[in-house]
RNA sequence: GGACAGAUGGGUGAGUGGCUGAAACCAACGGAUUGCUAAUCCGUCGUACUUCGUAAGAGGUACCGAGGGUUCGAAUCCCUCUCUGUCCGCCA
């Protein structure tokens, strides 16, 4: 949600950097509603006025006078009812308008109208070489029949799997291994959500309204969480915290539901995108001066999972056209897979400043009043594309899989997978 | 699912039609005082929007879970909904 008053004070700045999100200006529409409400307001606010003060007089007042009272305050709530419609009609404009614009992009971030533009900030690691032609994640978890994708469709359709023996313990693992990383060593609280949230907490993140389409729903009006930064964010909703309860981190490992509606016919085999996944998710809450470098410490936490495991990936800084909704910044971290041959989106960390904040209504405590809070949410990591980068960078020629050296504790002391 | 009870400012809690934006107490903050810890006294102490003003500031409106209704006037009466609590039933 945009402030108002940011746009009332400078419109130009604000058509300016939705023109950099590909966005036509918006400013003399948003203002000149705003006018009119504002217009409206002054003159339901006077009216109110008027009949309060004609109301007290009446207990004083003889019967011929309280008829008359009567009859003139009946007139004035008739006006009153007209112009608060129209005030509704106005505001409903307004608000419809203001929460369907994406997030102002930070200065830094490139200009571009989707991710051809996206810069690359640092590669780290060597892309491995094989002395034999690398299988993809789904040729390798096949083979191992520990992957099945034909059991899952008959079950629940397309874009679901059954994980099997060692390689769902290799999910179980990951996420063990992220979540114990950033609860020890990052500071970040371990969660776990709800999986299902209200239309409130969909709006707050920002989801909603305008990405219903990539939802799933309840009959009973639920929504199924796509990532747990929804429940994680919403922590917030509609709260005043206090100063020395700031930051707040929060990390949950949660299954995540998406509908891939736009995305037909893409990545349709194998694990990479699929209507449910698990995640480990990250999300701080910290004061607006911090936010900028909490984004870097963020991103540090997320790579670092990567260190661990010895995978190579490189970190890139969002276009303007390829960031998501909410966000003013964003990172990616693209993980490189031998099995396709090139580097995947393995987690995306963005600076929401105080976007969610306003629409959450979550704020802080200061000596000069409450101010918006600032949030961030981050990947650390998909757990299901972590599997899936294990699987093809620590394959071998026969088809197991060596266990990356700190996940062997958590698979129980195992070195190896394979199908022997 | 059934039967009750409840929802008031940071907290406890008073308030059943007008002088209540809301008592009192606690917490918090500012100050005074006692040599420290503590105690006592005085003061301040909700939010949002808006009008006037360069500003300091001065007004106004709304908000007592949410939304409707009755009334000249609603925290207070009526309706609907949501949530919370207790008991019963069912259940992982």
């Amino acid at each position: 949600m945009h402030d108002i008053n940011f746009i009332r004070n400078n419109p130009n700045d604000f058509d300016k950097s939705l023109k950099l999100r590909n966005i036509k200006p918006n400013s003399s529409l948003i203002l000149n509603l705003d006018k009119s409400k504002r217009d409206l307001l002054t003159t339901s606010q006077e009216l109110r006025s008027t009949r309060k003060s004609l109301s007290s007089d009446f207990s004083k007042s003889n019967e011929e006078d309280k008829k008359k009272l009567q009859k003139e305050v009946h007139k004035i709530k008739e006006q009153i009812d007209q112009i608060e419609s129209n005030l509704l009609e106005v505001d409903i404009k307004i608000k419809d308008i203001l929460s369907s614009l994406p997030n102002l992009p930070e200065e830094d971030v490139p200009y571009g109208e989707d991710e051809t533009n996206n810069k690359l900030i640092k590669t780290s690691g060597d892309i491995p070489s094989f002395d034999f032609e690398p299988l993809s994640h789904y040729q390798l978890g096949e083979n191992l029949k520990m992957m099945d994708f034909d059991q899952a469709s008959k079950v629940s359709g397309a874009r679901f799997v059954y994980l099997k023996k060692d390689l769902a313990r290799l999910e179980r693992a990951l996420a063990n291994f992220m979540l114990d990383i950033h609860t020890i060593n990052n500071g970040y609280q371990e969660i776990i959500p709800p999986n299902l949230v209200k239309d409130e907490a969909v709006y707050g993140t920002g989801q909603l309204p305008k990405f219903a389409e990539d939802l799933f729903k309840t009959e009973n009006d639920h929504w199924l969480i796509p990532t747990a930064e929804v429940p994680l964010t919403n922590i917030v909703l509609d709260s005043i915290l206090l100063e020395e309860e700031l930051p707040k981190r929060f990390t949950a490992w949660t299954p995540c539901y998406r509908l891939e509606a736009g995305s037909a016919g893409r990545d349709t085999r194998g694990m990479m995108r699929q209507h449910q996944f698990s995640k480990v998710e990250l999300v701080s809450i910290v004061k607006p001066e911090e936010s900028k470098k909490e984004l870097d410490r963020m991103l540090n936490c997320a790579t670092s999972i990567l260190d661990d495991l010895k995978i190579s990936y490189r970190v890139m800084l969002l276009s303007t056209g390829d960031m998501g909704f909410s966000a003013k910044k964003t990172f990616d971290i693209e993980v490189w897979l031998p099995g396709e041959n090139k580097y995947r989106e393995i987690s995306s960390c963005s600076n929401c400043g105080d976007f969610q904040a306003r629409r959450m209504n979550s704020r802080y405590k200061t000596v000069n009043g409450n101010v918006f809070l600032h949030t961030l949410n981050g990947s650390g990591l998909a757990v299901g594309r972590t599997l899936i980068a294990v699987l093809e960078n620590y394959q071998n020629k026969d088809g197991s899989i060596n266990i990356p050296e700190v996940l062997i504790p958590y698979m129980n002391g195992k070195k190896i997978i394979s199908s022997v």
